[in-house]
DNA sequence: TTGAAAGCGCTAACAA
DNA sequence: TTGTTAGCGCTTTCAA
């Protein structure tokens, strides 16, 4: 295997010296235009590729930046990657990416953040679980730009991109209850891209503002496996019955149409059903689920651009950023 | 911001050289149990965090390996990541993740081909997709290792983690044909995890060997939404029905399903329906859908861990790995 | 507009 | 068992 061809080759076969090759390759302004097309000549003749490795140790940047996903990542995460992958691309960043699995969490934290130091990457995007803060802990005190994708924060050097979900329950709720509806069970999920304390508070104000009180018995958690929380349902609708069963999660929502037919439920007759994110099991469900749309992929698009933002010195408007969202009224439910 | 602490800090504190410190980090056995120690509390105190870049440079090594993405991702790739990014911080190697997007397909790959090549990454993992021998060509050049996953193929340094779909589709074919039951649907889906052409094959030799021929014109193509082969679908089933309906991707099996139903026949009554990769969609579906499992974490872990024996060098019993699979029988069918 | 040379932080002979 | 020293392939002053 012949040794790649480095900044020295180019310098030699173009007469020029490596200070010149240097500049043409990072689009200095000052070189003359007949040597960088001599030398741009030869880097193609060579098939010179410059080694960003030996370019981040002199400039002690990587043009890198890591992301974590969690263990109990949702689906979609597809959306999610695409956004972050090619807006890398389109902006010039490799991407690192680290998992933490569910085996040793608190190792696992700790090793990843120790892996993303060492690969001294220029900043980081993490994604909200209950992890969260031991990780923003334990990166920040290394000072890298971080981005939070799913929940609100910032400071000087972290900034974030998440989903208004507060609102998001508020005005999704608010209607049912102004009608009347105020038996609402909110299946809380468990899942990164939104948090579940906001939904909880916006579920709370909507009652609040109409003179009532959201009663957190109404509150049940589901786990990941579909199946698991199926047959929690297809139990607990035997003899149970709301207005409204609002739904962190498609899936779960799905699961709840599912479990509420089993017993004899008619929805939207005798309940409504919603879910949130508006994944494809959403229309693939009979009937087809109300949903909460959200922008997925512009999510992790947004979170690499502010983050080069911070790693660029560029100007910030803002550092929380919150994504559009939109409900969208399919068959299980009749709001309106 | 204090400048990071480097080798040279630690060596100056303990007292030793560069080297002695170099070999300490690296776990060289020849150290001194008290200096080794000494030095080992250095690092702690300063917590010093070796610095990849400069070793990359120094060894010629990364230790990372790129991960290309292609755009049209099938959903449970959550899973395949997981298996991937897991693996890879096991084995002590960072995972460099690109994606290949849509827009300006050939431009997408080459520019991805470039930035691999640029970062130095030890290795390559990519899936199989249209553009995928284009990639490998474009990679192989560099002489970097790769896996491949989704398709059987190796030489000197590239190997694979496949499904053997040919048999799977044969051994699921191959029932009905003996009962008498030979008009079967394939339904192609886009999706890479699988080898379009090796079912066809599997299906044909099913037919083959029981003195028949496969009509390819019972080929239809499903596209990436779920929406629009819906729609096809219901067309489709008003006046045609089949023994059999074989969906290369759960996703269509799903849509299949509701439309044959939407259309008035009955399943599994008069038509089997069978999916492949055994996803969520297959429970959350009723009449629940058959399906070909796959343990799609385990073929990412296994294309990491065959990509690190070539970049170690270590002895490879096969190149070409083919995972297991299984037929999972649900509600959608009646093959025995 | 170009070149010379120091330095980025580490590894790996080679010597001691 | 340890230290010295020459790279690894680039960028970036500083001079010319």
């Amino acid at each position: 295997m012949k040794k790649k061809t480095t900044i020295y080759d180019v310098a030699r076969e173009s007469g020029v010296s490596l200070a010149t090759v240097s500049r043409v390759i990072n689009g200095s302004s000052v070189v003359k235009a007949k040597t960088k097309e001599k030398v741009l000549a030869v880097i193609k003749e060579l098939d010179f590729k410059p080694n960003e490795v030996a370019r981040g140790l002199a400039t002690s940047k990587t043009t890198t930046i890591a992301i974590v996903f969690p263990q109990s990542l949702f689906a979609h995460v597809k959306d999610m990657i695409g956004g972050i992958g090619d807006t890398g691309r389109h902006l010039d960043y490799n991407i690192n990416m680290y998992t933490t699995d569910d085996i040793g969490d608190d190792d696992t934290v700790s090793d990843v953040t120790e892996r993303i130091i060492k690969s001294r990457v220029d900043g980081v995007i993490l994604f909200n679980n209950e992890h969260i803060d031991q990780m923003i802990e334990g990166i920040d005190r290394y000072h890298l730009p971080i981005v939070v994708i799913g929940k609100q924060i910032s400071n000087e050097t972290m900034g974030s991109i998440y989903i208004d979900v507060k609102n998001a329950a508020k005005e999704l709720i608010m209607p049912y209850i102004e009608k009347g509806k105020t038996d609402i069970l909110y299946v809380s999920p468990k899942q990164n891209l939104i948090k579940n304390d906001d939904v909880i508070e916006g579920i709370q104000e909507a009652y609040h503002e109409n003179g009532l009180v959201f009663d957190e018995n109404n509150i049940i958690s589901s786990t990941s496996s579909y199946e698991f929380n199926l047959a929690t349902f297809e139990k607990y609708f035997k003899n149970k019955k709301h207005d409204v069963i609002f739904c962190g999660y498609d899936k779960d929502g799905v699961a709840v149409i599912q479990s509420a037919i089993e017993n004899g439920i008619d929805i939207p007759g005798e309940m409504d059903v919603v879910g949130m994110l508006n994944t494809s099991y959403a229309v693939m469900c009979r009937p087809q689920l109300s949903s909460l749309n959200v922008p997925i992929y512009d999510m992790g698009a947004l979170a690499v651009r502010l983050l080069t933002k911070f790693l660029q010195g560029e100007a910030i408007e803002s550092k929380e950023i919150a994504v559009r969202y939109m409900f969208i009224e399919r068959e299980s439910s009749h709001q309106n």
